[in-house]
This record gives C-alpha cells, sequence and structure tokens, in this order.
DNA sequence: CCTGGAGTTGTCCTA
DNA sequence: TTAGGACAACTCCAG
C-alpha cells in the first residue's frame, strides 16, 4: 500500500465468522474503512507437531470462506504469516491506522499475545478495542453476593440463569455492514503448504442447529451410537458460529443443553480466575497422589489397546477423526486417571494434540472433573467400570463395532482387571488425602 | 455468624 | 429382583 488511507483494522482470532461478531461490528460501525486481517501465527504453527493438524485446516477453510465472503463484496482479507507483533510492525509500516477491534480471548496464550501488541499500539498512538463475543457471561460478570468467584457449577448456572433471562438477548448485525470494509483487489490466499503444513481429512458438519436433535439432547446425548449431540463444539471454538445463536436456541429448547453451554463458560471462568489449573490441580490436597506414570500403559492407551472394548473404540475414534463422543471421553478419562493411574495431564496433553474441537479451559476442567482434582470434581470413589459404561450406553454395540475394525477377531485381553485396579486406585487416592484404612474420622 | 442443604454424568453390596 | 445406602466427610453457598 502506497497511499496512506486512514483504516481500522479488525484482526480474526477465534470467531472466524462476519455475522453477528461484536469486535467487527464496532471496528464497521466505524468511520474508517476497515481492512481485516487474519495471522497464522508462527508462535503457535511452530509448536504444533502433525503436519496434518487438522484445526489449522479448520482454520484454513474458514478463514478460505470469509475471504471468499469478502471477495464477493469487494474487499478481501489480509492474510499475514508471521508472528502477530511482525504482522503489526509490518501493517504499521504500510498503514495509516486508526484503531485495531478485535474480541477478547480468555487464554493464558492469548492474554499475553494481546498484551504485547496493546503495548506495541500504544507506543504507535494507535487504539486497541477489544469486545466480549466469545461468551454470554465473562470475568466477573457471574459472582457470588460477596464478589467473589463461584466454583461449584449448580449455583453457578442458578446465577447465570437468572442474570440471562433477565435481559433480552440482543445480536449485532455486523454481516449487514459489510460494505465498510475497504476496497481492493483480491489479495493472493496462501496455501496450507505455503505455511508449511498439509490439509487433513476432517468431516465437520456445517454450523447448523438441528432443532429436532436439541429438543431431544437430554435423552440421546448419552448414546454415542446415536447421532445424539449437537457436533458444535468445534465451531464454537473457532467462533464460526455464534453463542449468542446457539444459547437462544438452547433456551427455547432443551436446558440440559443450555447447561453445558454454561459448563462452557464456567470452565471459562474458572481458567480466568485461576490460571494455575493449567499445571496444577485445583484442589491441592490431591498433590500427593502418587501417579503410576506406566509409559508403556499409557501408549497403550492412546492407541486403543487397552483390551476395554469402550475404550478402546473411543481412543480410536479420537486418533482417527479428532472427534470422540462426550460420553466415552468421562469412560476414557476415568480410566486413565483411575485404572492406570496415570496423570490426568498426560491425557489432558494427548487429548488437546488430537481434538478439533480442543478448549484450553474445558478440557482441563474435565479431565480434573474425571480425575477428581478439579472444582466440584467427582468423589474420588466413583470410578467407572468400563463394561457396565458400555453396557448401559452402548448395549447394541454399534459404537464399539464402528471404531473397532474386525471386532469379530479383536482379541486383546484387558491391560488390567477392573476390581482389582478399582481397589488400587481408592487405596491410592485414600493415602493421599491421608486417610487410614479401618479408622473411620471424626 | 450460624445453619442446613446440596453437590453433572457411578458402582457395588446388602437386605 | 431390586431399591437403597455406603462410599467420605467436606466445602460451598444462600438465607
Amino acid at each position: 500500500m502506497t497511499n496512506r488511507e486512514r483504516v481500522s483494522i479488525f484482526w480474526f482470532r477465534r470467531d472466524l465468522r462476519l455475522n453477528d461478531n461484536h469486535g467487527l461490528f464496532h471496528a464497521l460501525k466505524g468511520p474508517d474503512p476497515v481492512v481485516p486481517i487474519f495471522i497464522f501465527d508462527k508462535n503457535i504453527l511452530e509448536s504444533l507437531g502433525d503436519p496434518k493438524d487438522r484445526r489449522l485446516t479448520f482454520i484454513h477453510q474458514s478463514v478460505e470462506r470469509i475471504n471468499r465472503q469478502l471477495v464477493k463484496a469487494g474487499s478481501c482479507l489480509w492474510v499475514h504469516h508471521d508472528t502477530p507483533l511482525g504482522a503489526f510492525q509490518t501493517l504499521c509500516s504500510s498503514l495509516d491506522i486508526a484503531g485495531v477491534f478485535v474480541n477478547h480471548d480468555y487464554e493464558p496464550y492469548a492474554i499475553q499475545r494481546d498484551d504485547q501488541i496493546a503495548a506495541f499500539l500504544r507506543s504507535k498512538k494507535i487504539a486497541f478495542h477489544s469486545f466480549k463475543d466469545q461468551v454470554i457471561f465473562e470475568k466477573r460478570e457471574i459472582e457470588k453476593a460477596d464478589g467473589t468467584p463461584y466454583t461449584v457449577f449448580t449455583p453457578y448456572s442458578n446465577r447465570w440463569k437468572e442474570k440471562f433471562f433477565r435481559h433480552k438477548l440482543t445480536f449485532c448485525q455486523s454481516e449487514k455492514l459489510i460494505s465498510n470494509f475497504i476496497k481492493t483487489a483480491p489479495l493472493p490466499f496462501p496455501s496450507l503448504t505455503k505455511i508449511g503444513f498439509q490439509s487433513a481429512q476432517i468431516d465437520t458438519p456445517p454450523p447448523t442447529i438441528d432443532a429436532q436433535l436439541i429438543s431431544r439432547y437430554d435423552t440421546t446425548r448419552d448414546f454415542p451410537a446415536k447421532e445424539g449431540t449437537s457436533k458444535l463444539s468445534v465451531h464454537l471454538r473457532f467462533g464460526t458460529v455464534s453463542i449468542r445463536t446457539l444459547v437462544k436456541a438452547a433456551a427455547s429448547l432443551n436446558e440440559q443443553w443450555l447447561n453445558e453451554l454454561i459448563w462452557r463458560e464456567f470452565f471459562m471462568m474458572i481458567l480466568f480466575h485461576f490460571p494455575f489449573v493449567v499445571k496444577e490441580n485445583f484442589k491441592s490436597q490431591y498433590n500427593k497422589i502418587r501417579w503410576r506414570n506406566n509409559e508403556l500403559e499409557f501408549r497403550k492407551w492412546c492407541k486403543g489397546e487397552t483390551g476395554y472394548p469402550i475404550v478402546d473404540a473411543g481412543m480410536r475414534q479420537l486418533n482417527e477423526t479428532g472427534f470422540m463422543h462426550n460420553r466415552v471421553r468421562m469412560i476414557v478419562a476415568s480410566f486413565l486417571t483411575k485404572h492406570l493411574l496415570i496423570d490426568w495431564r498426560w491425557g489432558e496433553a494427548y487429548f488437546a494434540e488430537k481434538l478439533l474441537d480442543y478448549e484450553l479451559s474445558s478440557n482441563n476442567g474435565n479431565w480434573q472433573w474425571a480425575a477428581g482434582t478439579g472444582c466440584d470434581a467427582a468423589p474420588y470413589f466413583r470410578i467407572f467400570n468400563p463394561v457396565e459404561q458400555a453396557r448401559k450406553f452402548d448395549p447394541g454395540l454399534d459404537y464399539i463395532r464402528k471404531w473397532i475394525k474386525n471386532f469379530g477377531s479383536y482379541r486383546i485381553k484387558p491391560m488390567v482387571e477392573h476390581q482389582f485396579a478399582r481397589k488400587r486406585a481408592i487405596a491410592a487416592y485414600e493415602q493421599a488425602l491421608g486417610k487410614q484404612k479401618g479408622r473411620k474420622n471424626r
């Protein structure tokens, strides 16, 4: 750009859509033409081990879709392959920037990144505007009467609903302001190969709400062979759907599903207030658990070779598709932490690597829940019986047969006997908690 | 400050 | 056969 027309910038991150996008709406409402940018962040890309990373493929496809929509409107997306700081240095040298608009991002890396960019822009006298977009209630918006954060879900959700139903939900029509993007000839759009990656196979349904499915969500969600869950998690992760659209549907269709959306905000709130949970047990009394952490056993779990069909089916679904049904996530997590006594952080890291819908706050919160170390967690003696769970939730073996090919010749001996593992886990947790066998404390 | 009720998702044993 | 309690008390939260 040689002309120094005054512009604003909207920086897409995990809000990859044009409709009902708060930060984008505010950018487009302003007096200056808006330059839409996306940065393939080298800091993040460097940490990805797999050249066929599924998330990157999803992001690339989503960003491409936005670009197509913008090109139709006579504009286009400016795509950078750089560190965020590098990208903004480049932008500042060629543009007269009035302000940069983004949506809040609450993860530790994102907070640090945005602090850095905000400081850089401040040094250039450029305003940095950030908006709430990815949640209904954030940070300190839902707190107890005494001003401290909730750590138990039910009272949190009660307060959340009370506050939510008192106000009218408003959508912003950012998509109607599309003509306020800067007019440019289309710029070349980098391929995945150009940024050092390859396209992965992903099979993600579009971000549409199936009202039939959602209305019976509470009765079908636990059966992994059924299409009983929304499959919208990945869209929530990358903002290819607006949370307000989903919550509105949930409020009228199914309270159980609304609760799941509230769980998402609960764990985001927990991560915001207690960022140490990323590395540490929420409840420190569990720090003394002596995890067995057997690497060979961990690899068997990863590969889906535990000898428990429901566990193995789940892990194979994850490995093959980057997705695992929610019920099965609980079963495999309970198995890893309780039956094998492997540190929840190992399982959490594996999910983080494999899950297309990976969300730090939910992944961490739910792993700590399964391990019993989290806020409002399952009690330590609650140990899923993988045989019983399979009988209950996959009675026809449909899910198991789907993910264990040639189930007829599946002959893996269970790597640990259930009753034995159960007693061993309870003993390990009781030992950590300082309980002594055979003595009732009072 | 005190009090009492409640707490995502289970399992197992006993009467 | 099945329903109900034990598992472990403890902390959280609202009134």
